[in-house]
DNA sequence: AGCCTACCTGGGTC
DNA sequence: AGACCCAGGTAGG
């Protein structure tokens, strides 16, 4: 199968921070090839980067409005359907070494922060699979959360195709997440205490319209879509930042977990440091006091030093690993 | 309103 | 080996 090409310079898109962030756990690096595989709009897609481009490949397609355009008389061609879901998905709009500039420009930390960490973007998720992902997070580790996603796909998804051996799932649409069947299923499958999180809460979304119910969370303003989200089970400050800003365009939105909280107490407000755990009213001084110094675009901005500090992290691992890797090496030839 | 604790599970550490 | 601790929090007291 050949590449389809979109330009993109490649300090506008970094895929392995932007993919590998914490944003969305549907995504596999093969480190051999360099290239992405993951699941949107009911679509698998393989990506990879090279020069100025960022290429991709379509290995299977669920997406409706895809084949309705076809059918029409002055359609698109799939191709270039295919690149709008693209653009949309890493919102290629939005150009991003300006807002880079305009960050750093208003604050040190992150001036000096985001020079390794280029092209970390904000994707325009889905609002479902947004939801449920951040409903599994709480409490829990990247690897186990991206093991529950999986398990939810593979039960109440729909199967696309099946490459090289994978079957590739949709995300589960919320009217089957909604069945009171599914606690006790989840609970099987090792959800623990957010089984009934997840069967509860859809089962809100299904009374209260579904699809509609979350368009008008994207009309709202942002205090108002959180206070709504936060009405449903499982769902606290935290998650429900994290759904507006990654799913609903608000970008202001600013999710304080306990590695934001690190970082704005060694840095910004060192009242906070050695606290036991973020109350609500140090919630909000966080939050407002990063809304203060980036604006409007805050949560975004924030992305990027939560990568970093993430990255920062995986690098000593990486590189613990491979000091405890040389060592092992060391002892076998002796 | 603001603080406390239990909560499922799996992986890590000592 | 087994008893901790912790992980991108939240509900219920």
């Amino acid at each position: 199968m050949s590449w389809n090409k979109l330009f993109c310079n490649p300090c506008e898109l970094q895929l392995l921070g932007t993919l590998n962030g914490g944003q969305s756990f549907r995504w596999t690096h093969n480190q051999d090839s360099n290239e992405w595989t993951g699941v949107f709009s009911k679509t698998v897609w393989k990506l990879k980067q090279s020069d100025n481009f960022l290429q991709y490949q379509v290995l299977g397609s669920l997406n409706k409005s895809i084949s309705e355009n076809n059918s029409k008389t002055h359609k698109l061609s799939d191709e270039q359907n295919f690149e709008i879901l693209l653009k949309k998905y890493f919102r290629l709009d939005h150009d991003l070494r300006k807002y880079y500039k305009e960050w750093s420009e208003k604050d040190k930390l992150f001036q000096s922060a985001c020079k390794q960490f280029y092209g970390i973007r904000m994707l325009a998720q889905e609002p479902v699979e947004n939801l449920f992902s951040f409903i599994c997070s709480q409490n829990n580790h990247i690897s186990r959360i991206s093991s529950m996603v999986d398990k939810l796909c593979m039960f109440y998804g729909e199967e696309i195709c099946n490459h090289d051996g994978v079957k590739y799932f949709t995300f589960p649409e919320v009217e089957k997440l909604s069945d009171p069947q599914v606690e006790s299923k989840l609970r099987e499958l090792g959800f623990g205490y957010r089984a009934k999180f997840i069967q509860k809460s859809a089962a809100q979304i299904v009374e209260w319209g579904g699809e509609k119910w979350f368009n008008s969370l994207q009309e709202m303003k942002y205090k108002d879509a959180r206070k709504e989200l936060m009405k449903l089970c499982g769902i606290g400050p935290k998650v429900a930042d994290c759904i507006c800003l990654m799913s609903l365009n608000h970008l202001e939105a600013l999710p304080v977990d306990t590695h934001v909280y690190q970082i704005a107490a060694q840095n910004y407000l060192p009242h906070l440091r050695g606290k036991k755990n973020v109350t609500d009213k140090m919630y909000a001084e966080i939050g407002d006091h990063f809304r203060n110094l980036y604006g409007d675009m805050a949560g975004w901005a924030h992305t990027v030093l939560f990568c970093a500090d993430l990255k920062k992290f995986q690098q000593i691992e990486n590189s613990d690993s491979m000091e405890k890797c040389k060592q092992r090496k060391k002892r076998k030839n002796k």
